[in-house]
DNA sequence: TCTTTACCGGACCGATTGGTTCAGAACGTG
DNA sequence: CACGTTCTGAACCAATCGGTCCGGTAAAGA
């Protein structure tokens, strides 16, 4: 009975999201929305209900849809030491394709947390995320002797989430690839 | 002749600092500003000229009291090593004096520096002070004995400011005192 | 065809934004 | 006292902010 859908909420959720990631909240204006989305500010309403509804729902999907990707990466490899390798050889490289727009949980950590208890919920989740996903790769790395078992895995899972999140920053401070790529290094160093 | 100024621009100027630093740019309205430096609209605009202006000179503010403070303890103590495991700890209390506002610098970055070259310039010189600030700990606790000469200082002292970057953003994402103290262990592992 | 829903454009809202202007009070000095 | 300056409060500005509402059209199924 009804006439058929003509955009895709999840699409337009992750055009959002681009715009939040590029720019910040604040910075950007319902206008800003509305044009990337490509939808009429009626129906960004009457299906997002706000701008604020539709900022948490932009870093839920980016909990879906970029962290569940790194996640699987850090998953994914066999070597344990490899993925976190990889991993940090990933965000070196990331600049090129996305411009240094840095890690959206870090960018709303800055612009929102402390004031915004709901907001550093979702953060918190997201970050969790990734931070189990760093314990899982160095346990492996531990059974496989690439990582010294001595070592607490989840100091060091800690330590590489936090290591990320200080690169991302640094390059959108100005830090270019080649300084990155020796930070990772000695970052990585640190495994022992 | 005339009459005494009767506010201290440079008081000021740091009052608006620190609003900025706590809510940042775009969420910062000239009622908070003038609020926080107890000044009206009218001598705001007389001798700031404007909101951006003002917050051109607030991130200078910042260089010439809280990076210099930093690069100060960097450099005063007799040991490089021990130095730097100093400014650590004193990142990882920071949060108890100051609420988790992280540092101005990498917050400004996050909001802006994409955006605007100036306050990129800004920034970088800024960092680039507590930069040099590592790299002359670096060497003196590699003339002490107490980091390896066979590491490049210089590859040290930027791993060791996108790591400060990355603790004081994980605190705003929501990493507690103890977890903080554990990366930073982790962290000043790496120097050897 | 008729109903139901999806969607849009545009008018409209009050509040707030950053910014300007000005008359006048306050004040130190000659 | 008078001059020169500092400083203030309030009036005022256009523009934009996020948000609401409505009339109309487009499309699908009954």
């Amino acid at each position: 009975m009804p006439r058929a859908k003509e955009f895709s909420e999840t699409e337009a959720l992750a055009q959002a999201m681009e715009v939040f990631w590029g720019k910040g909240y604040e910075a950007t204006s319902l206008q800003d929305l509305i044009s990337a989305m490509e939808i009429s500010k009626s129906s960004f309403y009457e299906t997002f209900g706000s701008k604020y509804e539709l900022f948490m729902a932009a870093i839920g999907s980016y909990n879906e849809t970029r962290v569940e990707a790194a996640v699987k990466m850090l998953d994914g490899e066999a070597s344990g030491k490899k993925a976190i390798e990889n991993i940090f050889a990933y965000f070196v490289e990331y600049g090129e394709q996305y411009g240094e727009r840095g890690c959206f949980l870090c960018n709303c950590a800055v612009e929102f947390a402390q004031r915004n208890r709901a907001v550093a919920e979702q953060i918190a989740l997201g970050m969790d995320r990734i931070e189990d996903a760093y314990h899982r790769a160095v346990i492996r790395g531990q059974k496989a002797g690439e990582i010294p078992p001595s070592r607490d895995a989840r100091s060091l899972a800690r330590y590489l989430l936090s290591c990320e999140n200080g690169l991302l920053v640094s390059a959108m401070a100005g830090m270019d690839q080649r300084k990155m790529k020796e930070v990772a290094q000695v970052t990585l160093m640190a495994l022992g």
